[in-house]
DNA sequence: TAGTGGTCTAGACCACGGG
DNA sequence: CCGTGGTCTAGACCACTAC
């Protein structure tokens, strides 16, 4: 503390903002209370706007502030925590954890999507083989907090008809209705950082690009990998729990340590 | 595929860049291939070097480049998956999954970790309360990967005396023998999206401020929280994988679609 | 010492949201 | 319409790495 600094490094001016920033918003900042303007803030602390910006960037990924066009900065509640499967393994169901389908369709696969659904399986899987692809929303809390496209092979589901429904809801409904007709045998489940799509980031109300974290999940029958699901979480303000031992209630604040 | 664009919105510059380089990168760079310098890739494609940079932080971000001061931007490999913790619960010990411990100390608890330490068993945790904090950090293919900040309240391992051993990994490695005697009823785990703190980007070999997967764990014995792991993955280059079905090696280029 | 990425500036214009 | 944050420019200097 009483420490002073001769052989100093020169700390980024932004590091340093972003210290003081978040101390200021700790003490004199309620949640949701909006900042003054980007400019102001700038000149303020006597730097470049663009400075200033790379202090507000990084307080808003760690969940700090959230920032709108056209609107303003405001101070970011604390990350909600949103369970992503634990112990138990299941099908992806319609209405449990506030997910719900939006839409389904049938194409073929991206290679990627591809790599996952033929690892464990009998072979690779073929190029020109269909999938269906599901896509559902996540709502949390009244906030839209993630967006997932689930793959279905079309083979893993022969019950289906291509035809059975229209585009829309009911569609994604019957493929997911079909899937809990299998024997789950076991899931997998992969987090990383990775920055939304443009369609992503529409259904997420953020701006493409925005980070997020992808969680990929592949689901195995016996005759290998019958389902593969992308969701995309939002990054600002999600907290991912892989809750083991029962849903443990978590309000804290999120941050550890400074 | 076909349809003219005509009522456009103007795609920002470096979402368009971000896109021609990845397709580049697909084609025709190999994995730790250099890339010509950000003033000649600026100028190449006619826009000034921030928006270049833009651009460039994007794919970094997605795992797709790496960048070091001084050297140059390169071509980053796919992400490394490293397991986090499956089903069965178990202290965290020495050895095991590259985790190695560095140091170990006695101090008060930040307020965050109070929080977590206080729920979940009887009433609060208070200011007052020493707690052992042992630093480990995790090497994976010989990168480092993750650096824990685990914190043991004294009075979870009584059989520790505070000078038992010197500073240094041995005492780490004092706390963690401790912590194994203790009967493990079950644990609590999240992640989310941080920043390097300046002491956690050294050990990664990172800049401050670089983004950071943080993994919370909590671990409970029948008397409640009995320790509580902060562990900082990097996000450049990690992939969090939570096996339930086995380690199923995942090889495949990591992206999902475009 | 030369070349790299990292930081910073002082402007400008644009897209969006709300009165 | 105005005010907000988002994008972009054309420079400058600094910190680090490798030779």
């Amino acid at each position: 503390m009483g420490t002073t600094q001769l052989e100093t490094v020169p700390e980024p001016k932004y590091w340093h903002l972003k210290t003081v920033l978040s101390e200021a918003l700790d003490q004199d900042f309620a949640v949701g209370e909006v900042l003054p303007n980007e400019r102001e803030l700038a000149a303020r602390f006597g730097v470049a706007r663009a400075t200033l910006r790379q202090a507000l960037e990084q307080l808003e990924l760690e969940g700090r502030l959230q920032r709108r066009r056209g609107v303003g900065t405001t101070v970011a509640p604390p990350r909600v925590g949103v369970a992503v499967g634990g112990t138990q393994h299941s099908w992806p169901a319609e209405g449990v954890d506030g997910w719900e389908p939006v839409d389904a369709a049938e194409t073929l696969p991206p290679a990627a999507v591809r790599a996952l659904l033929g690892a464990g399986g009998a072979g690779a899987f073929a190029a020109d083989q269909p999938v269906h692809t599901v896509r559902r929303t996540r709502v949390t809390q009244g906030q839209a907090v993630a967006a997932e496209l689930l793959y279905v092979p079309a083979v893993s589901v022969p019950g289906l008809t291509a035809i059975e429904a229209p585009a829309g809801p009911a569609r994604a409904r019957a493929v997911l209705r079909e899937l809990q007709r299998l024997v789950l045998e076991g899931q997998d489940r992969s987090v990383e950082l990775g920055s939304a799509r443009a369609d992503d980031a529409k259904e997420l109300d953020r701006l493409p690009g925005a980070p997020v974290l992808l969680v990929t999940t592949r689901y195995f029958t016996a005759a290998g990998t019958a389902a593969v699901s992308v969701a995309t979480y939002r990054a600002d303000t999600c907290r991912l729990t892989f809750g083991d031992s029962g849903d443990v209630e978590i309000t804290h604040e999120p941050r550890v340590a400074s």
